[in-house]
RNA sequence: GGCGGCGUAGCCAAAUGGCUAAGGCAGGAGUCUGCAAAACUCCCAUCAGCGGUUCGAUUCCGCUCGCCGCCUCCA
């Protein structure tokens, strides 16, 4: 079995094989923060972080770098535009720098919920204004860049490969008539490395050879990406709608200044739609990630992304946030039974329970393997997710109704449970009990005596008062259910 | 206008040049149960349309229709 993954700049899948074996420098670019964390962006940031984790559970040494745009980009392309950051921060009456701690802040506060793991490093742009500095010198002095009024501008025609990415011609877009020649550009499709800050009111600024000023947008990736990672980066991530101009031009400014090729898998997630249209932050269409997980939870929401394929783009709706829901509760539910089947007295070994269980172990295997083929193809998380209801299904099929374990069986589900966590946390998920009951440990005891209770009740087939406590604690959200080796409870989803 | 992608059952969502087109949600029938819940069993699609290539296409090619993204800040 060999990782396939899809690469944009061959828009093909193609085996992935790291520049050094073993070891994948990554970077995936990170969020503008001036504003809250969305929807797109939980698809996004989950996204990678399931390809960290599955790379790391093939035994790669992952290095993994994703920054924070604190230094604001322009709001259009002609000079006289705002700096994003710059102008939210004067609505508010605050400091630049105020504006973007909040925002950097309630980004990893929604990372951190959705369960993603840290990067490794998350570099901010303004901690690497003189990287970005020396970067745009040299492509001066190797005269892929000039001066014009105190910008300096990456000159477009100077790099032969220019729209490899993007798969864009110059001619093309310059017929389109779209992009306006800026003041001082030799080209129309040219764009800033640096920009003169005199006279556009910008609070962020530095000093640079050209003149105060501060960087282009697109110089922090390149600067940062290879501070750390070296000239040459495995794999680079970010967003489609970041494929151009970002991205190309991130290609550009590198390999004009290193002579050596930037990346050798460019990925690009799907965009989240909001009814049919793109979510983002300029729309003003978006949901916040803090939001939707008051609604139906962390953990809900990153098995709504893992449920389609990354590349795709997807609708966000409420409707599927709560199908992805209820199809978790499914998850849980297996996990919670075979829990359940191993806390039972043991009972006879039939030639059926011995049978049934021999099945689930075949089971057990044959889908692990039917995940890790999923995910080996361009990490396909939807065909993964398959293969963990199939283990739900074979799971259930010995443990859910029995009233006793048998030897055997113990063995088997305790193998198939074992495999259901071991890949749920490949995908960053984890439905064992204990993962929300931690947060309370009187609840548990109580429910359990509560139970008792209620089992007596039922011994005397005092079935009003038996029920009125199910429905009562249906009431608070939690779930009773009767079996034949007696009652069990377990929180619902809520939604 | 240019570039790219998509169109699979009521909904979400995979795979595939030929054997039963995964899986989930919803729905239907049953089993179990005092009832309920859960679980289990069974049922529920000819793949937007039209042409072409092929012994054979949902899968490859072309056209049409519809939708989306990028070409301006955006994950």
């Amino acid at each position: 079995m060999t990782l396939r993954i899809y690469n944009t700049l061959s828009r093909e899948k193609e085996p992935f094989e790291p520049l050094h074996p073993g070891r994948v420098n990554m970077y995936v670019c990170g969020p503008t923060v001036y504003d809250y964390p969305h929807i797109g962006h939980a698809k996004t940031y989950v996204s990678f972080d399931v390809v960290v984790r599955y790379l790391r559970y093939l035994g790669l040494d992952v290095l993994y770098v994703q920054n924070i745009t604190d230094v604001g980009h322009l709001t259009d392309d002609a000079d006289s535009g705002e700096d994003k950051i710059g102008k939210r921060a004067a609505e508010r009456r605050v400091q630049p720098m105020q504006l973007v701690e909040t925002y950097t802040r309630e980004f990893f506060q929604a990372t951190d919920a959705l369960n993603c793991l840290r990067p490794d490093i998350s570099p901010r742009a303004t901690g690497h204004i003189p990287e970005m500095i020396d970067l745009i010198q040299r492509l001066v002095d190797e005269g892929h860049a000039y001066v014009s009024e105190g910008n300096v501008y990456f000159d477009v025609e100077s790099f032969r490969d220019y729209g490899k990415l993007s798969r864009r011609r110059l001619e093309e877009q310059e017929a389109s008539g779209r992009v306006e020649a800026g003041a001082g550009k030799r080209n129309a499709s040219d764009f800033a490395l640096w920009k003169a800050a005199a006279g556009t009111g910008h609070m962020m600024r530095w000093n640079s050879p050209w003149g105060g000023g501060f960087p282009g947008w697109h110089i922090e990736c390149s600067a940062m990406a290879m501070k750390y990672l070296g000239e040459t980066l495995d794999l680079h991530g970010a967003g489609v709608d970041n494929v151009f101009p970002h991205n190309e031009d991130e290609i550009a400014q590198s390999e004009c200044a290193t002579h050596a090729p930037f990346v050798r898998y460019w990925m690009h997630n799907g965009t989240v739609l909001v009814g049919g249209e793109k979510m983002s932050k300029s729309k003003g269409n978006f949901k916040t990630v803090a939001e939707e997980i008051g609604r139906f939870g962390a953990q809900v929401l990153r098995f709504w992304v893992v449920s389609s394929h990354y590349r795709s783009p997807i609708d966000y709706t409420d409707e599927s946030v709560r199908d992805a829901g209820r199809a978790l509760e499914r998850l849980q539910i297996a996990v919670q039974n075979a829990d359940r089947y191993l806390g039972l007295p043991v009972g006879d070994e039939t030639d059926a329970s011995r049978s049934a269980a021999e099945e689930l172990t075949l089971q057990t295997e044959s889908l692990r393997r039917l995940f890790l083929e999923g995910m080996d193809d361009d990490f396909n998380t939807p065909v993964a997710v398959s293969a963990l209801f199939g283990l739900a299904s074979e799971t259930n099929r010995v443990a859910a109704t029995a009233a006793h374990r048998s030897p055997v069986g113990a063995r088997a589900v305790t193998g198939a449970r074992e495999q259901l966590s071991e890949l749920l946390g490949v995908l960053g998920l984890d439905v064992s009990p204990a993962s929300d009951a931690a947060e309370d440990d009187i609840a548990g005891p109580v429910l359990d005596l509560l139970l008792q209770a209620r089992a007596a009740l039922r011994q005397h087939r005092d079935w009003p008062a038996s029920d009125a406590i199910r429905d009562g604690l249906k009431g608070l959200n939690v779930i009773v259910e009767d079996r034949p080796g007696g009652a069990t409870w377990r929180r619902g989803s809520g939604i």
